[in-house]
RNA sequence: CGGGGCGUAGCGCAGCCCGGUUAGCGCGUCUGCUUUGGGAGCAGAAGGUCGCCGGUUCGAAUCCGGCCGCCCCGACCA
């Protein structure tokens, strides 16, 4: 159907030159690389407050994209949003022994409900006489206020299931944190399902991570390892933890995903019991599951370059940006027509257009802030291309351009969008491939650990011994357990056992 | 919490060792003209309680003491 289905190349990639937001080479600093595109592509800044950071509307357009894309398979699947509260009584959180254990020393506790002016020194401080009875915690998780919820809606089995999602900000004290990746406040959604049968809860489980899978794969071009996590690596509270892993450009693994089957041990804790239809008093079953604004730090890790960020179109909250080029008023009047009219035509066909008219930047300034900004298609509209009836188009994931006609321009962007999405998707699984090794001894292991990193398949034994050891010597922790393992060969690399599963080793964030 | 680094203009830095004109440079910003197909050029301009508190001194960005904050690397974690 296309008549000009030939991209012509008319010219390599541009020497490098001086850059207003230097980006520093991923080889010579992987870390710094990382900041310096979430600070050149606008993403996100940091805050006066240690650990937290602001999204700026570059990084929010992408979030809000993840949203939509995931409200929409969450609504598929039957699932509800609501809304539960940021304070927490402090009690809750201790009902649950284990996830106690596992948030206590991360938790903001709110202690006072108002500032006062010292008489000392005439500072701010939180007044001694508005203690609270009770301390509050900034949720870091809403299990407990959720399952406090559920135990009073929830009386019989005609009250099941329940399927409710909240999008909300969580806040959890970190230590060391990173943009995207681990932030003191970040925003996410969390799942939190109730049901009456043990099958049902673990199918929602497993549901919940499928959709997860489908949304890095086909959104994120993100390819992913479904797997169970070890207990070592279990969330506080779940009976077992299932999660999605991400191989990242340097070799280090991430987690993008989770998705908990909690048993009944919070029904328990919060004395949440339904009659079922045998007239017995049973324990509710239930999961959490959730992804965040680290999947931010994921996209930026899996596809980014030297010259900044490069988004999946399907995400991407600009996905064609066209730069007008023009040295007089007769030739602006003829050029902006041309680029309003190509506009508009791919606005109808829902394409994320945005013309860029401005005067105060010149055409050369903007072609590097929008690959900075990772905008997947660039189109150049110069007098040039008003008098052939062309138009160039840049595509950022490889820096080829190309000389096309302006008949059947939106079909070809249409179709490119598709392409770049895909092509994402598929350089992102060869670099997988390329560093998933498998080992069998535990100086082998050691080797590609040291020389490539990446996932690495080994044999191991179950136990959280061996596991411990690994990581203790090595820094690499199990990842995740594969699903579907049938014959396990091998023995484990430390202890010499027999392996019960084939799992995942990596280097993680 | 350990290790390292850094606080001087909106941003990035020099000056500090060896105290002394009016604290300087680059980027950005503003004005004007020329420019515009890969981060423009020239000319002019604005912009600072040198992180905070104290000390030494005739005099402190600089020396001394204390405090605070941030970033990076580790331990812990999504």
């Amino acid at each position: 159907m296309t008549r000009y289905s030939t991209f012509c190349c008319i010219q390599k990639r541009p020497p490098p030159y001086i850059m207003a937001d230097a980006i520093t080479p991923r080889d010579e600093d992987y870390s710094q690389w990382y900041l310096d595109v979430v600070k050149a592509a606008k993403l996100a800044d940091y805050s006066p407050v240690r650990g937290c950071m602001i999204i700026r509307p570059n990084g929010y357009g992408l979030w809000e994209n993840m949203q939509d894309a995931l409200d929409k398979m969450f609504k598929d699947t039957g699932h509800e949003n609501a809304y539960f509260p940021l304070f927490i009584p402090q009690s809750f959180l201790a009902k649950e022994a284990e996830h106690v254990e596992g948030f206590a020393k991360e938790c903001a506790v709110v202690t006072h409900s108002r500032l006062t002016v010292s008489e000392e020194d005439g500072e701010l401080m939180a007044d001694p006489e508005s203690e609270l009875e009770e301390n509050l915690i900034v949720r870091p998780t809403s299990e407990t206020i959720i399952w406090d919820t559920y135990s009073k809606w929830i009386q019989s089995w005609r009250d099941l299931p329940i399927l409710i999602n909240q999008w909300a900000n969580v806040v959890r004290w970190e230590m060391r944190t990173r943009l995207f990746l681990r932030t003191m406040e970040f925003l996410w959604q969390e799942g939190h399902t109730a049901h009456a049968t043990r099958e049902e809860a673990v199918e929602e489980a497993r549901q919940m991570l499928e959709v997860y899978t489908s949304f890095a794969e086909d959104f994120m071009a993100l390819p992913v390892i479904q797997g169970t996590k070890t207990p070592s690596e279990r969330f506080a509270g779940a009976v077992e933890t299932y999660c999605i892993e991400a191989l990242m450009q340097d070799g280090k693994a991430l987690q993008a995903g989770t998705s908990h089957f909690l048993g009944q041990n919070f029904a328990k804790a919060f004395d949440c019991t339904f009659q079922n239809k045998n007239n017995e008093l049973e324990y509710v079953w239930a999961t959490s599951w959730g992804v965040s604004t680290r999947l931010i730090g994921a996209l930026i890790m899996t596809h980014s370059d030297d010259k900044g960020l490069v988004m999946p179109p399907r995400l991407a909250p600009t996905q064609v940006v066209i730069v007008p080029i023009f040295r007089n008023d007769d030739e602006k009047v003829q050029v902006l027509e041309v680029a309003d009219r190509i506009r508009r035509e791919l606005d109808t066909r829902d394409v994320a257009v945005k013309l860029d008219a401005r005067e105060s930047q010149r055409p050369g300034w903007k072609f590097a802030e929008y690959e900075a900004q990772g905008v997947p298609v660039r189109l150049a509209i110069g007098p040039r291309d008003v008098k052939n009836e062309n138009a160039e188009i840049a595509r950022r994931d490889t820096g080829e351009k190309s000389i096309v006609p302006q008949a059947g321009l939106p079909d070809r962007i249409v179709a490119l969008l598709d392409e770049i999405q895909q092509s994402l998707y598929d350089q992102a699984f060869s670099f997988r491939e390329e560093h998933t090794t498998e080992v069998s001894d535990y100086d082998e292991f050691k080797e590609v650990l040291k020389e490539e990193g990446g996932f690495i398949i080994a044999p191991w034994d179950g136990t959280d011994e061996s596991e411990a050891q690994i990581k203790e010597e090595t820094k690499a922790t199990i990842r995740c357990i594969p699903f579907d393992q049938d014959d396990v060969e091998g023995t484990d690399l430390v202890s010499g056992k027999p392996a019960t599963h084939r799992v995942i080793f990596a280097k993680a964030y």
